[in-house]
DNA sequence: TTTACAGTCTGTAGCAACTACAGACTCAAG
DNA sequence: CTTGAGTCTGTAGTTGCTACAGACTGTAAA
């Protein structure tokens, strides 16, 4: 399979799965004459990337998890361990965009309803403290 | 006052500040000797980003929004705009995070629940589809 | 006056996770 | 034999900083 036919496949673009080549997440298949020579356990592999991305893990939370499973041995408590801090991660992202929601919400609510030359967006930005 | 004073009053760092100025964020201050000399309109204006970055508005955002009061006129409904514009944005993003926090919360609690030697996030990751 | 020292200067490289080229090549079909 | 889509390598760009290296400056104490 070459590179085109697994980006179709798995979701990846081409350039992405160069880049995880390049960076070891991914090792480099073997070559059918100049072009690379994907499997369908590269397949799997990116499919797995892929939906771990989608769940934001970063790649060196995805690489930590494709590490767990080099034979056949799954350890479910340390994934589950990693799984567990990017649950918090995330958590802790939506608590500052919910902040920051309501905060600007806030301000743009009292949009009109002062005098015309002065905005509430700008002043608040702008005031002293 | 001198750049590492500003820093302080700013909550901005030394580096942070220069890079605001090579970008044009912020225009290059007089010098005073070989030193940059920085006046209190400078440091309103890097109160203000840096508010504005609290909130999450992009520089491309911040810039637009200093752009808005070149003069005395305010153009209130132009903030409004950007603003309400970076409002969808953040909801978007809370969006996509709580649809995450929820499939991995799912996974998660899934761990113990099925035999030893299988673990539902890295079988929910590795599914074929 | 000298010298020490904190602060500042410029310029560059690094981070994450890609994306977007340029310019060369390859390989299969017509 | 030529065309053309696909692939190759290598490099640079994105965002918003941060982190140096190595030089310099300005002030204050000795």
């Amino acid at each position: 399979m070459k590179i085109g036919e697994v980006a179709k496949r798995t979701g990846c673009n081409i350039e992405t799965i160069r880049y995880y080549e390049r960076i070891g997440v991914i090792d480099a298949p073997p070559r059918r004459g100049a072009y690379r020579d994907y499997g369908p356990h590269d397949t799997e592999r990116l499919r797995f990337i892929r939906r771990a991305r989608e769940l934001g893990f970063s790649l060196e939370e995805v690489r930590a998890l494709l590490d767990l499973t080099p034979g056949q041995e799954v350890r479910c408590d340390e994934v589950q361990s990693i799984a567990e801090q990017h649950l918090a991660n995330i958590r802790a992202k939506r608590a500052d965009l919910e902040r920051m929601e309501n905060a600007l919400a806030k301000l743009i609510e009292q949009c009109g309803t002062t005098s015309n030359d002065r905005c509430p967006v700008l002043e608040s930005l702008a005031g002293e403290g």
